[in-house]
DNA sequence: TTTCACCTTTACGTAAACGTAAACTTTGGA
DNA sequence: TCCAAAGTTTACGTTTACGTAAAGGTGAAA
């Protein structure tokens, strides 16, 4: 008898630092899929890895939907016809394109920040100055 | 007479694909701020500027509060004393951690998106093998 | 002059992603 | 044996970011 690791949904909620109703919520959308014990739902390490490719996606400003939309199209890779495969390939160059998109504004935002903060600095630096001159 | 150049709500939101609806939307939230020629409202470049960095800021997942609080701090670099702007400095820093967390996430999903677009391409080449035996 | 496009305000509606409260069961310790 | 901790379901509430009428003003072209 092999024994495989599981989770309980505290153990999950205090890992990733969310509410047990975001998990169970999460559920309900279809992201995950505990088994039970009873009434007392049990989370395989898919399980965990999916809250936390959730969690991850919300980062990145990933609806649930869309998360769980990526999550259908992997499990579907392995039962998919020929059209439907390549149905998938389709979307998923769709989200390459969307990635592709975000690393640029993130780049973009950074330089920003970048500029902002050197702003920020000369601001403080006259200030200095002024202290000195009246000093 | 210098003329500086202006924009009207349609031309903003033909060129940024936005409905006006949203353009006066963000106005309320403080995000923008067009003069008006009677009831009018006229959008200047800055305002332009504003739009733009409001939806890129969307598309990395930030809230229209968050990108009011930058354009807010940019705001107050100029007459900033001390320690105000040493307290800009801080959120800066911290939106700098951010940025870095959604760089690394981005990588990632980047990478689950390979291996579902190899995972998907091994299934398709299967399918071909097997429709090459049974002709 | 009237029609059309474009602008306005006001205001109720909505989807997403949970928060929060109520009421109940189960289970391992003191 | 009894309590506290952790689990459950049900369901209404809340915030964000707009959508969607409704009702009206304005200026130019036909």
């Amino acid at each position: 008898m092999i024994k495989i690791k599981t989770y309980s949904i505290s153990e999950l909620s205090k890992e990733f630092a969310v509410t047990t109703r975001t998990i169970r919520f999460y559920e309900q959308q279809g992201l995950i899929n505990p088994s039970r014990n009873g009434q007392t739902r049990i989370y395989s390490e898919k399980d965990r890895v999916r809250l936390m490719l959730t969690l991850r996606g919300k980062r990145l400003g990933f609806s649930l939907a869309e998360t769980k939309e990526l999550f259908d199209l992997y499990d579907s890779t392995l039962e998919g016809d020929e059209k439907q495969l390549n149905l998938i390939l389709g979307i998923l160059n769709e989200k390459r394109d969307e990635l592709e998109q975000q690393l640029k504004d993130i780049v973009k935002v950074q330089q920003e920040l970048n500029s902002v903060t050197e702003r920020c600095e000369r601001a403080l630096r006259d200030v200095e100055n002024k202290k000195q001159k009246s000093a």
